[in-house]
DNA sequence: CAACCCATGTAAAAAGTTACATGATTAA
DNA sequence: TTAATCATGTAACTTTTTACATGGGTTG
């Protein structure tokens, strides 16, 4: 499991409350590790306990708490990423509903592809628009880094959305 | 859930022993949407529960069943197919180990990277190999569409193989 | 007769998803 | 003052993974 130290890693580049993470997967780190706020506020709680991460009550706020990575915590994260792992497994309907499709017969899936396609095209630009702004000028290695993790996922939705292509290609000939 | 949807569609295309699907997962379908043994027996058995599939006791064999489709299973894999569903997410750890050793510093990842790069082209190989064996000559339907499947996989692995190459370089330039 | 593949399961743990719930703060 | 957003949780459920377990058949 991984989420803890994607949360680690998070807090350790700017400690933040629970909310503020899940924003934060929301919009950057979570399109490679998504996470509810429900996990993200399990995974904090078990961390606290293990003694990873300490919370601060914010002055002001009654509920709120601001969480950052201890000593023990930035151990962990070291130790976890020298210890590698297998490669992510990819699970996508769409693939079996195309198989089904193959041996059922037409059974008209080219809106699904098309809609499909959509959300490749406006995740790109999504991405896109991080690297300009981002990543745009020159970069230390930190940036460098940050950059190609980007870069995967500019990458793979280019890829998948050039498939969605040929793939509504091959339906509409036939059709 | 599409686990029952991809065995549906396996038993369609040729009915089989839980057995023989799992061999089966683990040769083409399961590069898909991979499946243990044990997720198939029980789900073979829900899906026996449900009417959508038989088992035929086989001669000669104390304990082996062949499993088949019946036509309530067919029905509820149309239906299935027809409902569209959410793009898949993908967790990759390794990119969470990137941007960790983005935040503490330089933490030796190239090797790993490396061991994915093998990976990426070793799977890629095994791909080809099927689509030049499988998908070489020419097609009906069918077979159009189990090669756009499959060809799907070759892209992504094309593409993080590239990317990996790509990290290397950023890693090994500035080691 | 031993080793290996065939064939099928149970059990427990881990991870992720969905639904439900509540109260505080801020801006219109 | 009311609506939206901030902020945090509990509970139940589904899915996947890992470990354990067993016995029949085949081949050297």
């Amino acid at each position: 499991m991984s989420l803890p130290h994607a949360l680690l890693t998070s807090l350790l580049e700017r400690p933040a409350s629970g909310y503020d993470l899940a924003r934060r997967f929301d919009a950057s780190l979570g399109h490679f590790w998504p996470a509810s706020h429900q996990q993200i506020y399990r995974e904090l709680a078990r961390m606290e306990r293990a003694g990873w991460v300490a919370g601060q009550d914010v002055a002001g706020h009654a509920r709120k708490k601001v969480w950052s990575c201890r000593p023990a915590g930035r151990a962990e994260l070291v130790r976890w990423v020298g210890q590698g792992g297998q490669p992510p497994v990819v699970r996508d309907a769409l693939l079996i509903r195309l198989r089904a499709d193959a041996v059922l017969g037409p059974l008209d899936l080219a809106d699904q592809v098309r809609e499909r396609l959509a959300g490749h095209e406006a995740t790109l630009a999504a991405y896109r628009a991080i690297a300009e702004r981002d990543f745009g000028g020159p970069l230390d290695r930190r940036g460098r880094l940050q950059h190609a993790i980007l870069r995967a996922g500019i990458g793979l939705e280019e890829t998948s959305a050039q498939w969605c292509r040929t793939v509504l290609a091959e339906l509409d000939e036939h059709a």
